[in-house]
DNA sequence: CGTTTTCAGTTAACACTGTTAAGTTAACAG
DNA sequence: CTGTTAACTTAACAGTGTTAACTGAAAACG
């Protein structure tokens, strides 16, 4: 294998195991046993590792996605089963659903726009379900991908709290999910108002 | 002014002038004319001066949510209000927003629980107006500190996605916003089924 | 008054961070 | 056998949060 991936493989490791704070240079040049200014042979800098892992970290999530989608199913449930599995995602990936979100762009100066707007294929998966939702007049939009980015961005937030320790101890996080879920979705579909 | 104050209010303003990533003790001290290990004088770290800006800032939203209802109005209408004016403060204090919730507690060890759920204060706020409508039947809604929580996170979710500049540059930010409170609100407000 | 204690701040240092310039070492090309 | 190239290391720089030891002045006590 070669110390590119090598360096990707470990840095993953130890992002679960140890967490962002301990993912320094030294600590995964340690454990791919080189030094870490071999890592700068490979990456321009931290920032380029850290987005080749958020690269991983989108595809892996697009991939449990795509695996969702079960086309036998009404297009409400299938935004639903969308739902529950990008949020059971982050609970079960937590760390490298948080590296997504983690870099911050307006610390490194010139990162590659497209590379953040690469999610965009994976929310596009939601754009082509509520697109036929609204052709059958069964979801509420006007833009499906806007609106796309609105559900995604409205998951990232109930994603977000959780992850971020934010949820109240008294609500328990099953029903804070379930609940988030529900009203997300039918902020999405047709009222039926009165003939 | 006492040096904690002044600690203080030099720390919130290089947060804003400069970011985040400047935000260093002796970035701070020296603004405030002494040296770093001052500032451990009046604070016990690091995580614990920013738990202390992030108090403030809290402070700050909650004030702007407060000044925003207007009991005149319907209750909807109220709710979309809170809406807009979470948003707002978010774009118009970005770092000050950013800092709530940037601290990650999984990165310090024994932090107060209870300073993280100060936020509560902040959404019982839309607590209140969600019960409101609920015993009017205008919002459906179960628990209403619950749907008050699932309502916060989703904001939260639109305004983490511009603020880190996650946000489609084919989509214009006013439309998302838009669409997105549309949505979030829609999420709340009683399906008029036909009766 | 003089002495002692307390308080608020400083200096120096430790162990870390990302990053760069220069040096090494081995494989390959002519 | 020599020259070049590529992959890697060593040493260093400027920065980080944080601690222990030190300084000086003000307050407290006899």
């Amino acid at each position: 294998m070669s110390l590119r991936n090598e360096i990707l493989e470990v840095s993953r490791e130890l992002l679960i195991e140890r967490g962002f704070g301990k993912l320094s240079m030294r600590n995964i040049a340690k454990r791919a046993n080189v030094t870490a200014t071999s890592i700068y042979l490979h990456f321009d800098n931290k920032d380029d590792l850290l987005l080749a892992l958020i690269d991983q970290s989108i595809e892996h999530l697009k991939e449990k996605l795509l695996a969702e989608i079960d086309s036998s199913k009404d297009l409400i449930r299938q935004l639903e089963d969308l739902a529950r599995c990008y949020i059971q995602f982050a609970l079960d990936h937590p760390k490298e659903y948080e590296i997504i979100y983690m870099v911050r762009p307006e610390e490194m100066p010139e990162y590659p726009k497209e590379k953040f707007q690469q999610i965009r294929s994976a929310y596009e998966l939601l754009a082509e379900i509520i697109d036929k939702g609204r052709q059958k007049d069964l979801i509420d939009v006007e833009n499906p991908v806007i609106s796309a980015y609105t559900l995604w961005a409205q998951l990232h937030g109930v994603v977000s709290v959780i992850l971020n320790k934010r949820l109240d101890t008294r609500i328990p996080q099953k029903e804070f999910i379930d609940q988030a879920i529900e009203h997300v979705i039918q902020g999405f579909i047709i009222q039926k108002t009165p003939a």
